[in-house]
DNA sequence: CCGATGACCATTT
DNA sequence: AAAATGGCCATCG
């Protein structure tokens, strides 16, 4: 069996970081991989996104770049799917760019208190 | 098997 | 202060 409980581990945590993101809230792909301890790897986290798409309940529209751009709306069903999403919650989207990010950014090492 | 790529971030120059 | 490069780990060709 997986006795190497890795990579599957480290794509359920995330998964799990993930689908616990207030609506309306943001986060980035280093605050996971920082919460998971993997600050140096969070292509990882980004590559983790990627692979999603098999689970539908990730809302990965509410992960962002570490300066609130939506670099992976491509990665979508169509370019302006994560920002119609995330409008429809309330966050405002300027040019790929989140507005407010400081604020609606949320922190799984702060929010979630490790 | 080796090389290149990637929804990134941090450090150094 | 801005720009460039390295590092990290896994998948694809």
């Amino acid at each position: 069996m997986n006795t190497s409980l890795s990579t599957k581990d480290f794509f359920e945590q995330v998964y799990q970081v993930v689908k616990l993101i207030p609506k309306g809230r943001v986060t980035s792909y280093g605050a996971i991989g920082n919460y998971l301890g993997a600050r140096k790897s969070a292509r990882m986290v980004g590559w983790a996104m990627n692979a999603s798409h098999a689970h539908f309940d990730i809302p990965a529209h509410r992960v962002v770049n570490r300066i609130g751009l939506l670099t992976g709306k491509f990665h979508f069903e169509k370019e302006c799917t994560m920002q119609e999403k995330l409008e429809s919650e309330g966050i405002t989207v300027e040019k790929d760019q989140i507005q407010n990010f400081k604020i609606i950014f949320w922190d799984p090492s702060k929010e979630l208190a490790i």
